[in-house]
DNA sequence: TCTCTTATTGCAACTAGGTTGCAAATATAG
DNA sequence: CTATATTTGCAACCTAGTTGCAATAAGAGA
């Protein structure tokens, strides 16, 4: 299923996602369904597919939330610690198929382990 | 020099991360710092010392942004990507000092990396 | 198809982190 | 000691995100 209850919004927000393999930030998501919902509707829409492990989330560069479609995610466990991209110049995020090792630390135990690498994208290469 | 003017205010903010090693979060200096200066003053020398290279910040667990002690970093470039560690728990923050090799990625030009290892700190683990 | 229950939504108000413009204060070069 | 340029306080503002509650609408069962 795709969420408890299948809504309009619910459906339109999943679209979204379902259309292309793009990660979106929160405030994209908002602008994007203005007009057919509130933003409160968006976060908590948000929320749920995150919950069900139909989407995965991040920060960006300013703290910003963004949303990614799991590929190898399930609802009990992100397994897969994929790092993400976000490109300095035209903002863009992607979220990248290589592995990272997550690093041993003495005295602590490791459970998550986000990574952000920032450079230029492809098409801001010039 | 500390700063271009040696202020009462930049002394006390300097004072606080001189005294230890410990990182705080913006939200945190504001606080200590409520009654002998305003918020702003806090942000703005905040903002000079990072300049400067006396300081780096990161962001923490929900995009709050966290300052800490430079030790290998200049003004010029903070060339140690070391990790940094958030307690899922009480929420401490830790400079790590291993080094996390940055992953190459085809097309992209990565500039900057940065990895937040969540999980419980030694006192946490009971 | 209709009804009832419960999840979902809209709205408005609120919180929190962070920023801005400007006038007043103050460090420091000379 | 004075002049000047930096720094500060303040109040107002911005934006992301949350909350409580009443209204709405899925969809399970009759």
């Amino acid at each position: 299923m795709i969420s408890s209850r299948q809504t309009q919004s619910v459906r339109l927000v999943w679209e979204a996602f379902d259309r292309s393999d793009t990660a979106y930030s929160v405030v994209e998501l908002v602008q994007m369904h203005k007009g057919s919902m509130n933003k409160t509707t968006v976060y908590r829409i948000l929320d749920r597919f995150e919950k069900e492990g139909k989407l995965h989330t991040f920060l960006g560069k300013n703290g910003l939330k963004w949303y990614a479609k799991c590929h190898n995610c399930s609802s009990k466990k992100h397994i897969d610690i994929h790092p993400h991209f976000q490109c300095n110049e035209c903002g863009k995020v992607e979220c990248l198929t290589i592995d990272v090792k997550i690093p041993k630390v003495a005295k602590h135990h490791i459970e998550q382990a986000n990574m952000l690498l920032l450079g230029q994208c492809n098409e801001c290469l010039i």
